[in-house]
DNA sequence: ACAGTAATTGGAATTATTCTTGATATTGGT
DNA sequence: ACCAATATCAAGAATAATTCCAATTACTGT
């Protein structure tokens, strides 16, 4: 019975520094907490999920730390129409299906080989640095 | 020198009603700046522009409106990251590349018979309604 | 013209996020 | 180990986009 309960495993490693950025305490809480919530939690939601083992931290630094986190490439931010930003640590290049009924949000990952220029009329010289694919819709029990 | 500018083309022709939805004069002339400005304005840009023909119309009613037209499928409203939102009458199925550069947004078509469905390993079952593309990098000048 | 409904206004309220300032902590050099 | 320089953190204030609200105003069908 291990990781059934991501709630109780506390054995993550962090390393004391990621590419560049120092892992500080509240930075690998911080990224803990993304690192089992896996359902794309708000700065607010990993806020009240970090508290329980820092319980002085506030929701500035979780801000500050996510922010840092993204800016360093270790996590991802993804922003659904205007709602509040969300986080995960998910790297690899993949869009996100939203679905409407359960609110819940999929990982959706490019099919094998595909090239964005091949699908898509670019403007003549465009280099793209980042992409977002956001599908909105609903799941149906075939 | 027709439609060079813009800005002094009033002659676009607006029905009393599109879709189902009562076009009154503040409605016609949101969309009608909307149909001039083809650059993504944000509503306030939009706010801006109408004000010199409807001097008393409120912020608040441009939203109100936005949201009308965007509601009944006449208008879309994009976003990007966590700026204001922006909107557009180009209805047809298209993304957006945002060059960071110039701060322009190009709306980026599919190509001819593409499938997003041949593209992504959507979760099974997914209906999409709605699709939202961005690209956010550079123009390089070949 | 009249009642009922829908739209508009202007301002207040909301909400996510950023900013500011002072306190803490960490690092590298001695 | 000590100190200065730097980075981070905490708490709350500030900001900005958007929504809400209550009171007019405009429109519709009869």
């Amino acid at each position: 019975m291990v990781s059934q309960s991501p709630e109780n495993s506390a054995e993550i490693e962090i390393p004391d520094e990621i590419s560049g950025l120092r892992m500080t305490r509240q930075r690998q809480e911080v990224y803990r907490i993304l690192q089992l919530e896996r359902n794309h939690p708000t700065a607010n939601d990993v806020f009240m999920r970090v508290k329980d083992r820092l319980p002085n931290i506030s929701l500035a630094t979780v801000y500050n730390c996510l922010e840092a986190l993204v800016q360093h490439g270790i996590i991802r931010q993804v922003n659904f129409e205007r709602e509040s930003s969300r986080y995960c640590p998910n790297l690899s290049e993949h869009g996100h299906f939203h679905d409407a009924a359960t609110g819940v949000i999929h990982d959706v990952d490019f099919k094998p080989g595909v090239n964005l220029a091949d699908v898509l009329n670019l403007p003549p010289g465009a280099v793209i640095d980042d992409v977002e694919i956001t599908l909105r819709g609903k799941l149906v029990t075939l």
